[in-house]
DNA sequence: TCTGGGGTCCTAGGACCC
DNA sequence: TCTGGGGTCCTAGGACCC
């Protein structure tokens, strides 16, 4: 990777759940687009899934948030319009996104569902001027795939990112080094990326509420102050960020949690909602043939309260029966008593799942994976709730909980872009 | 019927070893 | 005896992102 003039773009869908709604219903026949009116995607408030996923801009004059409650977004704006989302379709739209995106340029990371980094040093002997071409592309997406985005313009990630972060919606903006201190340093401190609620709050209470202000403290002190952290904001204040687009790279960890549409109260119910969720991330761990080699548990109680425990695996396994006997296991061990609200199961120190170690328990081994493999096949051809354990009739538990199968793994997001 | 679910990375403390 | 210190591994919790 040259460290010279390097021309990064930063694409990221205006609105992304919400529009991809309105570009699908219009497609389908629907009269109004979602995108002119007050309107947000949440999930279902009666089974205490009732936060806002994502919003319109018609709604900017109510202030409304992002992961805030339906109840409380509906108070401020009465005559909002929620609908449901459809995970499927966005998994669909972001590909459809990453697949025009490829035809620009052969290095692309894909940085979450909405947001894509795309290298376009030298490629302007391709496609000509960097900024001619970003308009090309943000209007051929919204040609073609009926939804608008923001492509910022830069030299490395952060400040590209940055850039697409200006007036939306349907906008190129740029943000060279010598941009940044007319339009990046006047801007709240808390719009930086990588200073979140906390990281803002102590930063007021030093007197610092611009980037520009962050960026012209003292690193030395930062770095005593809020450790590496520190160091890092003080960075990207200044602009100072050098991360390659990283094409593919390996999963770290996966999970699965959820709100359950009521509280557990007794163990069996935690542990029916830990089979179906170790259900989904086994099913997923062979997917991508990898072994878990740490099993962690969480719950959350009605207070919001979280605790987690975890074990490293002696024999690391992708077997959903015996992950959950440890996933059981480590309940017992931590559960209080309380009645939950949420559990959840993750795996991580992934390693692959051929050349295990030759152990006792090889017979076993080889007995959970022939079953486990029955059970995928079947349900790669007729469907997720072709099989299921019994014990998921009548108990108001899917049996099989977290959100979309994706069709293909991709790692996502990293603080260091 | 107020407060989701998917990730990555860092820190701090204790165990353990030399 | 009156209290080393460096290194690694493990675990829990918290910060951040979308």
């Amino acid at each position: 990777m040259g460290t010279k003039n390097r021309i990064i773009f930063h694409i990221d869908v205006n609105s992304a759940y919400l529009s991809w709604e309105a570009a699908y219903r219009l497609q389908h026949g629907a009269t109004l687009d979602l995108r002119t009116i007050p309107s947000a995607v949440g999930g279902d408030a009666t089974t205490r899934h009732g936060i806002i996923l994502a919003k319109s801009i018609p709604t900017k004059p109510y202030k409304i948030q992002t992961g805030e409650s339906l109840y409380s977004a509906r108070l401020k704006c009465p005559n909002l319009t929620v609908v449901p989302p459809r995970y499927h379709l966005y998994m669909q739209c972001s590909k459809a996104l990453v697949s025009l995106l490829e035809e620009f340029s052969p290095s692309i990371q894909r940085f979450s569902i909405d947001e894509v980094f795309l290298d376009y040093s030298n490629m302007d002997i391709h496609w000509g001027d960097p900024i001619d071409a970003a308009h090309r592309i943000k209007d051929r997406i919204k040609e073609e795939l009926g939804f608008t985005v923001n492509i910022g313009v830069s030299s490395n990630k952060l400040l590209a990112k940055m850039a697409s972060d200006f007036e939306k919606p349907d906008r190129v903006h740029t943000l060279f080094p010598h941009e940044i201190q007319g339009k990046m340093w006047p801007l709240p401190v808390e719009e930086l990326f990588m200073v979140g609620r906390a990281t803002t709050s102590k930063l007021h209470k030093k007197g610092i509420f611009t980037i520009g202000q962050l960026a012209i403290s003292d690193p030395e002190l930062l770095t005593q102050w809020l450790k590496s952290h520190g160091r890092l904001i003080w960075q990207l204040a200044n602009g100072l960020e050098d991360s390659p687009i990283r094409e593919d790279y390996p999963v770290k960890g996966l999970g699965n949690s959820a709100t359950l549409p009521f509280d557990a109260e007794d163990r069996e119910t935690s542990h029916r909602a830990l089979l179906s969720l170790t259900e989904t991330v086994a099913m997923r761990l062979r997917d991508i043939r990898k072994f878990a080699g740490v099993l962690s548990i969480s719950i959350k109680d009605r207070d919001f309260q979280s605790y987690s425990h975890q074990r490293k695996l002696e024999v690391p396994t992708h077997s959903t029966n015996i992950l959950y006997g440890i996933a059981c296991e480590l309940f017992d061990e931590l559960w209080q008593g309380q009645p939950l609200r949420h559990l959840g199961v993750r795996a991580s120190q992934l390693h692959r799942d051929d050349l295990y170690q030759l152990s006792f328990f090889k017979g076993d081994i080889e007995r959970q994976k022939a079953l486990d493999t029955a059970v995928d096949k079947i349900r790669a051809q007729y469907g997720c709730d072709s099989v299921m354990r019994s014990s998921f009739l009548y108990s108001g538990l899917s049996p099989m909980m977290g959100g979309v199968i994706q069709e293909e793994e991709y790692p996502m997001m990293s603080s260091l872009l």
